[in-house]
DNA sequence: TTTAATAAATGTATTTTATACACTTAAATA
DNA sequence: TATTTAAGTGTATAAAATACATTTATTAAA
């Protein structure tokens, strides 16, 4: 069989933007270059595409490489391709967006200088980097109402009130403590632990986690994840 | 400047998941490849992508190219990247949807064997071609819910009725005629023309017509278009 | 010209869901 | 034993979604 041998071929990449929640903060892992162009500036994390692995394994490579971790919530977002994008040679670029519990002490590969922002507090990035940082939040923001990944960026028990904390600061409002409570436990995906976290309060706060199977088997019988409006 | 030598690069390519909208039924353009491999077999409409354009502009190249359409709604969907998606060589395709108004006398181009389907009685698709029209319904299932599309499937002025049969057809469900005019008022999104559809009635039924400004302005004061809950 | 036929147009009562709101409880420390 | 702190809890009201049936405009046939 013959190959397409008269067309155009691409470098392509993956970018990552990694979120992270820390007490009350969403946080973005971001690296400081250390090549040119732009060395010295913040930048997502991301690689080129090898010719033995799909996209997803390259984002998992990718962020393995930096994290350590395996088994990290990715999805693909978006691919952008404008000519100019990467001034050193044209690229296109798939953004992935990861949720990382940032409590279970990710260990950051250093090799990178990577560090961790707040959302608000980030510094302008190169390329088209802050474009797939704010297509990443309204992607964040929409699915949070629509999928239960809340959870991903907790530690596997958590707190009503640490949950609370992760819906606002995506949805960026605050939230009626009842009527979270009550909503949350309307869909009944959550399991209440015989156990109490005594680090924010003398009374304790129980634990809770997702259920995942039970979850799935609703979704399957029909149910689907809804928590706001998406305002 | 250096340039990234040591990287590998890829076939790029574009598929446009075409849909279209004829009385009562929601359709899908397909194309009969006429080469090899899968000679005869029907197919997405697609092309590689040149380097001196970007994914968009590769995207609407090739749907003018088969439609001879200009300005058609089309969004990214997503990339596909596995490795043996395509047999003849190593291609990562991005796919793209296009909502096209089928009454306004569409010219297909000839050269393609290009066919509507009712999306129920749409064949057996090459590749990877089969999902990503599934993910394509899927997506226009949530996108006509959230952001208003469904005109972009109608000619410019429409009736009431033709506009619910686009909802019931991509929801998948019947519609209750009164409720569904009471919200699409309460949008308040649609300028009611003095003009009467005389084709489905001796009584005629009233046309409108999207207006995009109003839209726009209601956006900007925070406005979200928002359907119904996504069954 | 009257009648029959057809699809368009219209409003309200009921149910469900979302929101607003404040006091009591458990536990540790002083 | 009293004080402090955050956790935990329920209900009334408002808003939104749903269920539902008759009248109207027009043409074609009688």
């Amino acid at each position: 069989m013959e190959n397409y041998t008269e067309q155009d071929k691409f470098l392509l990449a993956v970018d990552c933007i990694i979120f992270g929640f820390d007490k009350q903060d969403l946080k973005i892992l971001l690296i400081k270059r250390d090549f040119e162009p732009e060395r010295g500036n913040w930048s997502l994390m991301g690689g080129f595409l090898k010719k033995n692995e799909n996209l997803d394994e390259a984002a998992n490579r990718v962020l393995h490489h930096l994290t350590g971790l395996e088994n990290v919530y990715l999805e693909q977002l978006q691919t952008y391709s404008a000519l100019d994008r990467d001034p050193v040679e044209r690229t296109v670029s798939v953004s992935y967006f990861a949720l990382i519990n940032l409590t279970e002490k990710t260990k950051i590969n250093e090799d990178f200088s990577a560090k961790w922002f707040t959302i608000n507090e980030a510094p302008s990035l190169i390329f088209d980097h802050n474009q797939m940082v704010l297509d990443a939040i309204s992607w964040l923001r929409y699915s949070v109402s629509t999928k239960p990944i809340g959870f991903e960026l907790l530690p596997e028990k958590f707190t009503m009130k640490q949950l609370q904390s992760v819906y606002e600061v995506i949805l960026g409002e605050e939230l009626d403590k009842r009527n979270f409570i009550n909503k949350i436990n309307a869909l009944d995906i959550l399991i209440k632990i015989e156990e109490k976290d005594r680090s924010s309060s003398r009374k304790g706060s129980f634990l809770y986690t997702f259920d995942e199977v039970k979850y799935k088997a609703k979704v399957a019988e029909g149910f689907t994840f809804k928590f706001m409006g998406v305002k």
